[in-house]
DNA sequence: AATTTTCATACAACCGTTTGCTTATCTGCA
DNA sequence: TGCAGATAAGCAAACGGTTGTATGAAAATT
């Protein structure tokens, strides 16, 4: 009984027992050295000799000494850690963004800690705010704009803080970016269609923001320069696009009652794309023998589906590499740099929806 | 010329400021109040007189004050960070389970430091170490197991250090969880085909590793249970699958060719039923009428497909908030607290590719 | 042998917050 | 008037690591 009682004790002990990782400081006194010369022996300081920077190291790495985080932050003034602010995360191109950040990130020796904004602007300021004072030595956000809203971006603005934009981002506001040109991308996508031998192409874009606005600025281009004659009703925004329902299916079916004759179908995503194809297959159309059809981004809905559908490749794991370079160069830089514009290439990828006939 | 001499001196120096947030120590200075005072208002303490805490507030608020990170973690042993480590973030499934996590940290206060490992046990063994000393109050991962090196998270346990798994875990360690019943679910989506009307039924699933065994062995005892016999070949994995790219479509004509009058498929992944009724249509086999198909994890993919493909919905949104929710409770426990699994329900979702005839 | 130079380590302050303890002021009661 | 008790604010140490400066010993110079 009254070994239980012990063993009882002694459980309740080792629960309450915490880890406690091993500093600078007991390695100091374990080994009788003061901490400044354990701390410049752990940083390959040329100024402590050799034998005992070996001494101390080797007792660091037996005793799996790891510096702590915050300690060093507070000390360097630097967190060794950028944020990432994103309307979504699930979603293959910001996901891919993310991704791209990770692999600069990491090669730096920094962590990333990531924000989903959820397009939520409040969202968004807040975790903003959350980051400024010594949350995060840099920012990379994308930026949803409501219009005007952006008392939030000026203030990262005015304290330093180091900050690239990625695929959006305020216009009236000098900042650096990484983003396409959306505007050729459209451009592009519909001159593809127009050699594939399409004549009749309408213009399927999701909300009315600005990248969309710009790919709709390409088609109208596309389709200017060209032998035909352009019919701004052939352009339509899709306001509330709920995300894998609606797919602008109404009014593709609006849009296929009206021109029956219609030939070539650009739409600003790869969903639209597929929304489109659907109503075109319901109405006995053909694609691409009827009409061609081209999306927007790359994603892989758009090569597994039926047919496969054109589409232009929106990079978004070198768009995100890029922003973190950038952001880095920032960083480190002593004072301040300009800010820059990086324009990331797209191209057409061909597929069967647009193949001629 | 004098002008102008000064205004680059001016603007030389402009450019070397850096921008220095405000401390406690800054307001105690400007309001001649001792900084524990103003630390003790500024949380609110019942100590400070109500006048003084208000002078203190307000000067805080008017001059934008935020707490230091790194000082506040330094001294609380709190970073009031968690890390989670996924294999994969451009991915559907794990997405949501990250989206959920962010929800739940979001909720607590908490931020949240993502790292993507991309199935590489020794990035993610790094990562790990990275967050053992003060780089995280926990941990939440997807265990990508090559076997049996786990001596990292066997370290991860030995310190103490809040740890939850999410979707695949270490068999052999006692650990918290958060996972599908993967067996029961492929054994409801094969009855789903049974009821459908199916009797020859395969079996295809991607790389041999625990959820897809599992999956395969609710397969088994759904065709088991039935009056129809089992037939081992009708189960196949496919081991480098390249996704988006092979899609399991060699093996599947394969499949075809040998057992021309297989009725019926169950796929581990919703990738690998797009790319084996795609294999069905080129060999004018029509899903579901002669050929009934449902995949699994319910991605966006199984919705827009044509047909839309019938599959089981792995919640990761939920299985992510649960994991998040389970780490908190652990962070937050005074004592330690029991290893705990949780399993979510999973449901078969019927759409067109098994509908009955 | 005395002085300077070099080298290796120790000391101490600091980063910004928190917190136990001490000190000072005020109120009430004997 | 004196003192206990309550109330409010200050002092100082601590968290763990970094870094400028001081100290001491050894080596090199004169």
């Amino acid at each position: 009984m009254v070994l239980k009682t012990y063993q009882l004790v002694s459980v309740i002990h080792m629960e309450k027992k915490r880890y406690s990782p091993i500093t600078i400081t007991d390695i100091a006194q374990a080994l009788k050295i003061n901490s400044s010369t354990v701390s410049r022996a752990l940083s390959d300081s040329p100024v402590v000799k050799l034998s005992t920077k070996k001494i101390i190291q080797e007792y660091a790495i037996k005793h799996n000494y790891q510096p702590n985080f915050a300690a060093r932050s507070l000390q360097n003034k630097k967190t060794f850690t950028i944020g990432i602010l994103l309307p979504k995360v699930v979603h293959e191109f910001f996901g891919k963004v993310l991704l791209g950040v990770q692999r600069e990130t990491q090669k730096n020796g920094y962590r990333c800690l990531v924000f989903p904004t959820n397009d939520d602007l409040k969202q968004e300021i807040n975790e903003t705010e959350n980051l400024l004072n010594g949350g995060a030595d840099g920012i990379i956000m994308c930026y949803k704009s409501d219009g005007n809203t952006d008392s939030h971006i000026k203030e990262l603005i005015e304290r330093r803080i180091p900050l690239v934009f990625v695929d959006i981002a305020p216009q009236n506001l000098k900042v650096s970016k990484v983003i396409i040109d959306d505007m050729h991308a459209g451009y592009m996508a519909t001159k593809h269609l127009l050699e594939a031998g399409a004549f009749q192409i309408a213009c399927i874009c999701g909300p009315r923001n600005i990248n969309n606005l710009l790919r709709a600025e390409g088609y109208r281009k596309a389709i200017n320069e060209s032998e035909y004659e352009l019919n701004s009703d052939l352009i339509i925004f899709n306001e509330n696009l709920i995300e894998g329902e609606e797919l602008g299916m109404v009014n593709s079916k609006k849009l296929l009652k009206t021109y029956p004759l219609l030939n070539g179908v650009f739409t600003s995503t790869d969903m639209l794309a597929t929304g489109f194809i659907k109503v075109a297959k319901k109405q006995n159309l053909r694609v691409p023998e009827d009409i061609k059809v081209i999306g927007f981004s790359n994603w892989s809905i758009s090569m597994l589906y039926e047919p496969s559908i054109s589409t232009v490749d929106q990079p978004g794991f070198e768009m995100g590499m890029k922003a973190a370079q950038l952001l880095f160069s920032k960083i480190s830089a002593t004072s301040t740099v300009s800010e820059k514009t990086v324009i990331i290439k797209t191209k057409v990828i061909p597929r069967e929806s647009s193949k001629v006939n």
